[in-house]
Order: structure tokens, then C-alpha cells, then sequence
DNA sequence: GTCTATAACCGGATAGAC
DNA sequence: GTCTATCCGGTTATAGAC
């Protein structure tokens, strides 16, 4: 997605990328397209048929970049724990560089959920990973049961939402003061990680 | 939200909460906003002059629902267990009536970040009791201590997030059932309560 | 207040020259 | 491959009768 001296197609894909994900499909505006990758409209059209096509392109391209990286950490892990970590880390150090794309990917996913359909199959996803760690946690007596499902979305929900959810964060809690989100952001990963190891963890050493 | 006979104005914005909802204000017509009133897209500009005049009046009125109860909450409790568990098991129930709210509030407030100046001031929101209600919890033992932010962006998280990501762990974590969402969703708020408390509850008794 | 008809505009898509 | 010019459908908004 960083490229310098580069094709037109990829210019536009670039081009598209920034656009679609700051406004939306339906807000983004084949033009404005153009203009971010310094092209004319209609040659956006002689690439990706229609605004439809473009989106489709973009969105994957997006969306997989994403996949892979939580695909990547429960491979790399070996125990419970230290899967937590990676992901905590990893995804906030990722979504910090790209802080609106989880709206627009759970908002477009939601108002197209065709788009999901590709995905799934494109990237198999093993939470059996999961369960395995999870289980052999229990069984040394490291962690309480939790089921992985609920497990993963209690990850994810703590790493994604503050993003996704600034404005409500900074306006009512933080008195509209960035310094002071972007201070919250800092502490996030540590913070979410020691919190869900205290519930976890049947010794609680912290 | 919720009348049957009234006037024309409250059914031209139940109507235009229905729509704008589902297809946000970039997806939203002016047309199907008529329809689903039953009324005459005309009657639309002789009562809110704009589609975005509209739009903001709409969005006042389903924030500051949601608003109000997260204020209701902090005042009727005594104990931050309590209070935990009071807004976990209320949001959850309310979101479930009407689960695209999330997405709608989270993409309109990132895109429109003015949309919440003026909630702000009409909702003073008092945070201060959450810091009390930790403090006390702190003070008798019976709690770890944590940042209020922290604390509550946990909780907001843990509840709202399910359903944002609805798709995502459907079609990810669940082999696309929905039954078994409907069963996630089911399990999910004596989940995080457990979670929270495990965390959070010195003596940790579950 | 409510309607029909229409103006005014915008944006996706295409034609055709180079 | 890339451009300019243009078409055409759809959408917001208004005019004006009732």
C-alpha cells in the first residue's frame, strides 16, 4: 500500500484505498478517485469497470492485510498467554498507523456482507489454535476456562473500539483533549494486556 | 421512537431513524424516507429545510437515548460491581433490539465530528462517580485498582463490539451460523460480567 | 399542510480523439 | 493508455396548485 514510482493501476488502487476508507463507499466520489492519484476520471473507468469493481478491489486488498497479521500471530504462538500479547500489541501498533480503517471495514462488512463471503474461504482461519492453547492452559493449571470465542472478541473488542469509538472517548470522557487520548492510546496495549492476564491467570502474580 | 397515530413530523423522523440507520446519511434517499413515512418527499423539505438538517435531528435523538441511559446507570448505583454489571446487562439488552444503532453512531460521529459538540454540553456526563465508586471499591479491598477511562472503555467495548462485528465473527469464528451468534449473544453478557469481575475482585471467588 | 410537477445539480459512465 | 467532452440517470430541492 506504499509505493513510490509505481503503475498507474497501482496508483489508483493506492488513490481508492485513502479515499474509500476515509468516506465510505457510498460518500467516496469517483473524481475526488482521480484526483488523489493525479489521473483523469475516465481512466478509472478503463481499469476497474465501474465504482462497484474498484471498491470490491480496494476493500480485499484492505481487508486481507488484516486478516493475515491474526493469522500470522496465532501460528507464531506457542501458549495462551503469549498469544494475547502479540495480538494486543500487534494490532493497535497496526490500527494506530491506520486509525480509520476498522470503521470502515465493520461498517462496509456489515452494509455488504457478500463481501465476507471471498474472504472466508480465501483465508481458512484456524481457531483450533485457540482451543488447543486454551486447553492446555487449563491443563497446567496456568489459566480458568474461557471459551475461545468469547476469548478472541474480548481481544479484539478491547484493541479495535477505542479507535473506532475516539470521538465519544475523548469528547465525553477525556474533555476533547487529544494529548490526552493519544496518552490513552499509549497505555492501551499494556493496559488491556495486564487486565485480561488478571482475569485469566489462576495465580494472579500482578 | 415508538408511536402509532401522530403527527406528520414524528413520522417523518421515525421514518428517517429507520433509514438513516440502515443506510447512513451518504446511503440514505430522501425518497425512501417519504415512503417509509407515507408521505410526499416535498413534505420532507416543508418541515427540516435539508436532507442534512434532517439527518442531524435524527441523530440527536438516537444518541442522546443511549446517552441518557449510560447516565442513568452511574446515578442509580452504589458500587462499581454493581454499576458494572447494571450497564453490561442493559446495553447488551438494548443493543440487541436494536443492533444497527452501533455502527450508525461510530461511523456518523467519525465522519461528522461536530455531531458531538452539542451532545457533550447537553449531556454533561459525571465521571467523577465512577472514580468514586473504584476508589471506594479500592479502599475497602475489594477491587484492584484501575483507571476509570480504562474501566469503562472495557466495558463499552466488551458489550457493543459483538455486534459491530457481527459478520467478522459469524462468518469467521462460527462457521456462519447464525444460531450460534444468536447463542453467543446470549451467553455474552453473564460472559463479560464474569470476566470483568475475575479481573477486577481481589478474592476472586468464581 | 399536502400534493404534483419540475428545476437544478451532481456523479457515474461512455464516446471518441490523440 | 490517457485525455476532453458529454451523456444520462438519479437525487436534492423548489414552485405552485389545492
Amino acid at each position: 500500500m506504499v509505493s513510490v514510482t509505481e503503475n498507474t493501476e497501482q496508483k489508483i488502487i493506492d488513490a481508492a484505498c485513502k479515499v474509500f476508507i476515509q468516506k465510505g463507499m457510498d460518500g467516496a466520489r469517483m473524481q475526488e478517485i482521480a484526483d488523489e492519484a493525479d489521473i483523469n476520471k475516465a481512466l478509472l473507468h478503463y481499469y476497474f469497470r465501474s465504482k462497484s469493481k474498484l471498491f470490491d478491489r480496494v476493500f480485499v486488498e484492505i481487508f486481507s492485510d488484516i486478516v493475515k497479521l491474526l493469522g500470522e500471530e496465532i501460528n507464531h504462538s506457542t501458549e495462551i498467554i503469549e498469544l494475547i500479547e502479540r495480538m494486543v500489541n500487534n494490532y493497535i501498533h497496526l490500527i494506530r498507523e491506520r486509525p480509520f480503517v476498522p470503521d470502515f471495514v465493520l461498517h462496509e462488512l456489515n452494509r455488504h456482507p457478500q463481501l465476507i463471503v471471498q474472504q472466508i474461504h480465501q483465508y481458512g482461519m484456524d481457531f483450533s489454535k485457540f482451543q488447543l492453547l486454551i486447553d492446555e492452559g487449563v491443563l497446567n493449571n496456568k489459566i480458568h476456562y474461557i471459551q475461545p470465542v468469547h476469548l478472541i472478541v474480548n481481544v479484539l473488542s478491547m484493541c479495535i473500539f477505542p479507535f473506532v469509538a475516539k470521538p465519544i472517548i475523548m469528547g465525553f470522557m477525556l474533555n476533547g483533549d487529544e494529548a490526552k487520548y493519544n496518552q490513552f492510546i499509549d497505555e492501551r496495549a499494556g493496559h488491556v494486556v495486564s487486565f485480561i492476564k488478571s482475569s485469566l491467570l489462576i495465580n494472579n502474580p500482578e
